[in-house]
DNA sequence: GCCGTTTTCGGCCCGACTGTTTTCAGTCG
């Protein structure tokens, strides 16, 4: 049993408890062990047996009897007992807009409706609206919804595909005879989300691969199997297809099977112009006699006259023609970035303390991050009065004397209130490194509402940043009705500087619009919003979307050193 | 259900928006 099983049991009880109308600071009380038991760095069972689960903050005498009967018996019974109670459908349907515990409960018990299929009979008969507490237009947003998540359950984001590739592959490449082993397809390529998962191994016998992948733990079943590949479905939901090629046929088929399509067709043509032929054996000369020797996928590039293209680019925008004149971007890395913009502390509603984020950036090599807790007006994450940021802000000061190659950056994440003031005054302002502007609320405002909220913002000549500006969360929450294009025409007219948010579920502006406003000259800083430690790392899916978008460490200011960022952000 | 302590129980993130029941429950961030 591994934590985050564990964890996911606990957060389905709460979810079960919630629809049952139970005492809210239970339910929170479980979600909070959940997430603290999600995020340990030691197996529960191990804590189990040195007695020590009491010590785990969140974890009093009731749950950690329900984790030793977990940890003994593989479940709960009281969350079985609730699923013979609930069905777990009814949680599908809690997760609608619109729709919380106590209308999935009423949903439930009054029309019999456990499943997104039944809801969306009862919506169409307009059965619905009569019910107390709903009405006409909730049925019809119930009906747009229901799109919203059956799209949504065909892909999975992308951190989540990466996370179960990396294990499935560690795994795979320690089996004997296994040479090689690498995801391919979309998740290669770093897609925000991704329907499946592709794995491509190189050993001479396939049998033995695919049965161990048939057992995994993390596999719940077998969907297809052939003599050379197999497709599993996990636990996690998300599918997987295994194939096994011949050494020999290793880089050709890990290249056709990164994709896209396109981009495959259109390298095959090229490849035709030059009288070879290109597929899954590799390159071959005239009737095939002749096949060319390929290290890696760098000698197929070369082969066709062009410059290596990195996954990421392999999407058929123009790729192709740029590589043959060899006027490929030099795409921004991971090791570019030299510090992270925006991070949340618990000053206001992040689990980091100060010098948690300070320790962890040091160690990750940065030269500097920033802090940007939130504004006075977000109650909820316990916004900072003006203070409150003051006595954080003279702390940063103290605390940059200890350091003599890292810098802690004074800021806010501050809430452009929807008339498009902004939560604090200009004097406040001027005396921070770093102020981003951010949409928390009213989010039903219309799109020339949003738009000009947000332009005001970014004409106020202290806002540095514009962070998640679209404010979509993948699979979740649609943006809001906001003119995009006319924003980055703005903040290249203010030199507000545009945030790629790199939390896997926002990646918030997406790579079409990061692509964009580079072409407008705009400025862009990648930012995780992290809450925790472990967030701290997703800097990695927001310099994917970068990569995505072409840009070059020179489009980024949190590449550059301490100094110009400064220059940048005065 | 957990926590902290005042060691036995009260407090635990708050306020705005929505649609309509026109006074508030439900949802959301």
């Amino acid at each position: 049993m591994q934590n985050i099983e564990m964890a996911w049991i606990f957060t389905e009880l709460a979810d079960l408890l919630e629809i049952k109308g139970e005492d809210v600071y239970k339910i929170r009380a479980y979600r909070r062990a959940a997430e603290v038991l999600a995020n340990l760095e030691v197996p529960v069972k191990e804590l189990s047996r040195q007695r020590l689960l009491s010590k785990v903050p969140g974890v009093g005498k009731a749950i950690e009897a329900k984790i030793e009967e977990i940890l003994q018996t593989g479940q709960l019974s009281k969350h079985q007992e609730l699923l013979k109670e609930i069905p777990r459908g009814v949680l599908t349907i809690k997760e609608l807009p619109g729709i919380g515990p106590s209308r999935a409960r009423k949903l439930y018990q009054e029309l019999g409706v456990k499943s997104l299929d039944e809801l969306e009979l009862a919506a169409k008969e307009r059965k619905i609206r009569d019910l107390k507490g709903f009405s006409a237009k909730l049925e019809w947003d119930i009906l747009n919804g229901i799109d919203m998540v059956r799209n949504r359950q065909g892909r999975t984001r992308l951190s989540v595909a990466r996370e179960l590739a990396a294990e499935f592959i560690s795994f795979i490449k320690l089996l004997p005879g296994v040479k090689q082993v690498d995801m391919t397809g979309s998740t290669r390529r770093w897609k925000e989300t991704v329907g499946d998962l592709d794995l491509l191994a190189a050993a001479e016998e396939p049998a033995y691969p695919l049965d161990a992948l048939a057992t995994h733990p993390r596999v719940k079943e077998v969907i297809e199997r052939q003599s050379n590949r197999i497709r599993v479905y996990t636990w996690w939901g998300l599918s997987v297809d295994l194939q096994v090629v011949p050494p020999e046929e290793y880089i050709p088929t890990l290249h056709r099977n990164t994709g896209c399509k396109e981009h495959y067709a259109k390298l095959q043509e090229i490849a035709q112009d030059k009288g070879l032929t290109l597929n899954h054996h590799g390159l071959t000369k005239g009737c095939g006699e002749e096949v060319l020797a390929l290290q890696n996928e760098n000698d197929i590039y070369h082969a066709l006259g062009m410059s290596y293209i990195p996954p990421e680019l392999r999407e058929n925008r123009g790729e192709v023609e740029a590589a043959l004149k060899d006027d490929l971007p030099n795409l921004i890395e991971v090791s570019d970035i030299k510090g992270d913009l925006h991070i949340h502390t618990t000053w206001s509603d992040s689990a980091l303390e100060l010098s948690e984020v300070a320790n962890y950036c040091r160690n990750k090599g940065y030269a500097y991050a920033a802090i940007t807790d939130h504004s006075r007006s977000l109650k909820i994450a316990n916004g900072l009065e003006v203070s409150r940021l003051l006595e954080q802000h003279q702390i940063i000061r103290e605390m940059n004397k200890e350091f003599e190659d890292f810098t802690l950056l004074t800021g806010v994440e501050m809430d452009i209130l929807p008339n498009g003031d902004l939560d604090y005054p200009d004097e406040l302002l001027e005396q921070m490194d770093v102020v981003i502007g951010s949409v928390h609320t009213a989010f039903k405002q219309s799109k020339k509402e949003i738009t000009q909220r947000i332009m005001k913002a970014m004409e106020n000549e202290h806002v540095d940043i514009i962070a998640h500006l679209t404010g979509r969360i993948l699979g979740r929450r649609e943006s809001y009705a906001v003119d995009v294009e006319a924003l980055i025409e703005t903040a290249a007219k203010t030199g507000t500087i545009l945030e790629i948010n790199s939390s896997p579920d926002r990646l918030d502006i997406n790579e079409d619009y990061a692509r964009l406003a580079r072409d407008m000259g705009v400025k862009i800083s990648i930012n995780t919003d992290a809450h925790d430690t472990r967030r701290l790392d997703e800097i990695i899916y927001g310099v994917a979307v970068a990569r995505r978008a072409w840009l070059e460490p020179h489009d980024v200011v949190n590449t550059y050193d301490l100094e110009e960022l400064r220059e940048v952000l005065r």
